[in-house]
DNA sequence: GCTTGACATGCAACCGGTTGCATGGAATTC
DNA sequence: GAATTCCATGCAACCGGTTGCATGTCAAGC
């Protein structure tokens, strides 16, 4: 059982230094108000008693704590790390702190946490959101939000668009020969599967390309596996995956169906989070995942800064990374 | 230019029921001090104002804010998620919320986030800490902390022991005909990187097998590629990787270089945590981060429970998990 | 019928900072 | 030498809650 000391307030440093706690505060936050002899004064007396401001009391005077929240569906997708990454560095420039939250794909834990999360940050930015435009809208009356992957109007947002890389997908494999391939879609609530699903249909058709939709569960690798008996069924000889992760999975469902890649079989993931890591190398739509985490974090202390919301729509393109996984058909 | 119209306070909400600001306070965290049908006026009043209890403020005044704090230093490293999953999980049971700072693999980015955490976490967790222990102690002294992976005594810790699986993986070696092997060193400020460099030296002996270190700079993919030709220049006939993602890049680097695994060579990872998704599938040491988030965060969190810090010292073993990146030597 | 006690509620101090305004001494001006 | 200005510092209110103690009410007990 150890006790801890802590707990040194600018209390204790006014009365070492023989000033005021007004004055502390000041040495501090704007020591330019000070005489410079009593800053070093001040200073001083707070190293020798291991003074460290508390930021929660500051927070509540000023109204700012210097935290942003980021909210994920899902950490362990490898789309998210880098975003995550991009968004802290940008937050790390102004000095700001990031509050990561994991909602694992449920809309119900989301909501709790922006809940959780209002109180303690200047404002938040929701990541491939699941929750309902109603529940989006009624959070951004509260705090400062920036999207990410969900095109919401009045709310400023990041759309990473894969039409352009989809698009090229379909031509892709319009032009190795194939007359019908399968889109094997993500989640349901998911602003970017309506999108590549869309997407891959309007391409298709000026192609000629028959276009089957098949559902995967969860974007996840065990989704992908188990969906494979259901993309050969359509007699589909090229899919497109809702991302890599998925693809990742079909790629190995196939194997174990002994259909070789891409020899009898051509496969596109999207988001190209694999990329070279998979055997045989995926070819995929590129992600802009790292672009996307730097510019809402940016759009939002923007936001934070000027004390209003801009209705932002920006909207970064993709295109197709041609790697191993794709070939003509027989 | 929208702007926000927050800031309902207790104050409101105890003049539009007509009670005390104390009442409200009451009516929200200790209701059985207050009569049923009060509490219901003050929560019909507050319910239409659009009350929220201010975080920040309740935080200052009770020392307790309800997060904890996890640093990492590299979400994109696939052995991370899975812990941070579970430390999550565990701390919601509580009704903690985590948060989480990455550090990039930097020393200094991880002391300035443990500072900068300190102030609105209640408790922080530490894994695979890359600071000096002189500098642990000395956060030690100023809130609870649990490590992960780092073996300090006196603070509490939870330690995953690659110890037993490392030494199977010797053995198994050993079995299948190899005299000589390498090791691909991760950083050198780890601890599990000196926990499995000692474990490989110390079963290789008796096993009657001579064990080269080669060192790659980071745990990362492209490492692991770029020390290929150094392992080839030993003349092992197998490697031991520091960690599944260098694994990962020297099975690449291998494949670049003409080498097959397993017939050329065999392969061994630590972490497991590509596992199957790898061609051909890696073998590897199990982890246990699963239970290692979730066991730290319930040790921090009975910490505080009890007012107090324990030296506990938390083992969790580890087996070897056979594929097919091992054979045995020509 | 008066005391006692239980209990619901209010009062006011406190958590640890920030900040607008007042103050007083030194420097500047006439 | 008196009036003015400037500026470093102090005072006190405030941010939005929590909580120990005081108060007032009402029912039970003698």
């Amino acid at each position: 059982m150890i006790k801890r000391a802590k707990g040194v307030t600018i209390s204790q440093v006014a009365d070492a230094a023989g000033v005021a706690r007004s004055s502390v505060s000041r040495a501090f936050t704007r020591p330019e108000m000070l005489l410079p002899e009593t800053v070093e004064r001040i200073m001083k007396a707070a190293e020798a008693l291991g003074y460290v401001p508390n930021h929660t009391a500051r927070a509540l005077s000023t109204g700012r704590h210097g935290n942003i929240g980021l909210i994920v569906p899902d950490i362990a997708n490898p789309f998210f790390p880098p975003l995550i990454q991009a968004a802290q560095l940008e937050a790390d420039r102004s000095e700001f702190c990031i509050f990561l939250g994991n909602t694992g794909e449920s809309p119900k834990q989301e909501d709790k946490l922006v809940g959780r999360f209002a109180g303690q940050v200047e404002g938040l930015v929701l990541a491939s959101s699941r929750l309902s435009e109603e529940r989006i809208r009624a959070h951004a009356a509260q705090l400062p939000l920036v999207l990410i992957n969900r095109d919401i109007e009045g709310i400023p947002r990041v759309l990473i668009d894969s039409g352009p890389g989809v698009r090229e997908a379909v031509d892709h494999l319009a032009r190795l020969g194939h007359r019908k391939i399968a889109y094997v879609s993500g989640p349901a609530n998911s602003w970017s599967n309506n999108q590549r699903r869309n997407a891959i249909r309007s391409a298709a058709a000026p192609a000629g390309i028959e276009v089957e939709i098949v559902a995967a569960a969860l974007p996840s690798y065990e989704s992908g596996r188990n969906v494979v008996k259901a993309i050969l069924s359509t007699g589909a000889t090229a899919a497109v995956a809702f991302d890599d992760v998925t693809a990742h999975g079909v790629l190995a469902g196939l194997s174990e169906n002994k259909v070789s890649v891409p020899r009898d079989f051509s496969l596109i993931g999207c988001d190209d989070v694999l990329g070279a890591v998979t055997y045989p190398a995926l070819t995929s739509v590129s992600n802009r995942s790292v672009e996307a985490g730097r510019v809402a974090v940016s759009l939002l202390l923007d936001m934070l800064r000027a004390h209003a919301m801009r209705d932002e729509r920006c909207v970064l393109e993709t295109n197709l990374v041609v790697r191993s996984t794709t070939a003509e058909v027989d």
